[in-house]
DNA sequence: AACCGCAACAACCGCAAAGGG
DNA sequence: TCCCTTTGCGGTTGTTGCGGT
């Protein structure tokens, strides 16, 4: 783990929010030469930025395979559920949700999806990180029934949307029964979604600049899942990297319109690097494993 | 138009775990 | 085995935009 090869002059570190610039730095670095030493690649990179701060724009935002926007319906009762079950451990929440980082979740609950467990538990508390590691350890289906009056959503056959197989293995340790979310926060759920319809559904904005890239990167071969990394949209994004991009246009501050993200959404099935399917290829994405999976 | 409150999200901070020398 | 460094994670704070008054 530890990189000691890595030289880290003292600095002092830029802070806050990221620019168009520093994004474009970051991301031809990481397509250049992978992930490797974060320590190294503000350095490398050319930005005054520190490691740290590079991973975490890197992992949620900038690389490739990001969900942007709403959460899905079912993404929803998976972070209900899993909260549920496993407390605040957004990494391996997120694990449940490709394309979702653990901020991300860790977001949407905060800003959310606690109000609206708290207003189906009639007010109380949401369950503590301890108590919901206590529980899920010992009785893990009490945890869910506790927690809210379950109801199945989802089929055996994983009519889940999220198109990930791991999806349809989500289940309790302890049970036998199927994540699912209770029909009052369901359609509490919905009723949110339906505010935030300006918000599309889409993918990382994560989009090449003017230049086409002809990327040979070094990622890490063990890393580089052969079983998922499967281009089937004319992407070329296997373990070599190769392959150019289209030509798109500049890439939009991630605060953009509804529109931009749409345009961007369009792009990607319409012989572009095809982000859309990226959320499948790397299927285990998350925080948690980029390098095991990248 | 200005102010305020709120929601959403990006980013920082601190801690613990992991790994190499 | 210890020390140091890096990485990963979760909590928290900061920023921005929007709607209401």
């Amino acid at each position: 783990m530890g990189c000691r090869s890595c030289e880290k002059p003292k600095m002092n570190y830029r802070k806050g929010l990221w620019s168009p610039e520093e994004d474009q730095r970051l991301r031809d670095y990481i397509l250049k030469h992978g992930l490797g030493c974060w320590s190294a690649v503000p350095a490398k990179a050319g930005l005054q930025r520190n490691g740290k701060s590079c991973r975490l724009r890197w992992i949620n935002y900038l690389r490739p395979g990001l969900k942007r926007g709403m959460f899905s319906q079912e993404e929803e009762d998976v972070v209900i559920n899993l909260q549920a079950k496993l407390g605040n451990k957004w990494s391996q929440i997120a694990m449940h949700l490709p394309g979702r980082t653990d901020n991300e979740v860790k977001n949407y609950w905060n800003s959310y999806l606690k109000k609206r467990v708290m207003q189906a538990q009639g007010g109380s508390n949401p369950k503590s990180p301890a108590e919901h590691t206590s529980m899920s350890t010992t009785e893990p289906a009490m945890s869910m029934s506790m927690s809210m009056s379950m109801h199945h959503v989802k089929n055996s056959s994983g009519s889940t949307t999220t198109s990930h197989d791991q999806d349809a293995n989500i289940s309790s340790n302890g049970g036998s029964h199927a994540l699912s979310a209770s029909a009052p926060l369901a359609q509490q759920a919905f009723d949110h979604q339906a505010q935030q319809q300006s918000k599309n559904f889409v993918f990382s904005d994560w989009v090449p600049g003017p230049e086409s890239y002809s990327v040979s990167a070094h990622w890490p071969t063990s890393t580089a899942s052969s079983g998922n990394v499967t281009p089937s949209h004319g992407g070329a994004f296997g373990d070599q990297m190769s392959g150019s991009y289209g030509v798109l246009p500049p890439h939009q501050d991630h605060q953009t319109s509804a529109a931009a993200h749409g345009a961007a959404t369009g792009i990607a099935g319409s012989g572009y690097f095809d982000l859309l399917n990226m959320g499948d290829m790397y299927g285990g994405f998350s925080s948690t494993n980029d390098d095991l999976l990248f």
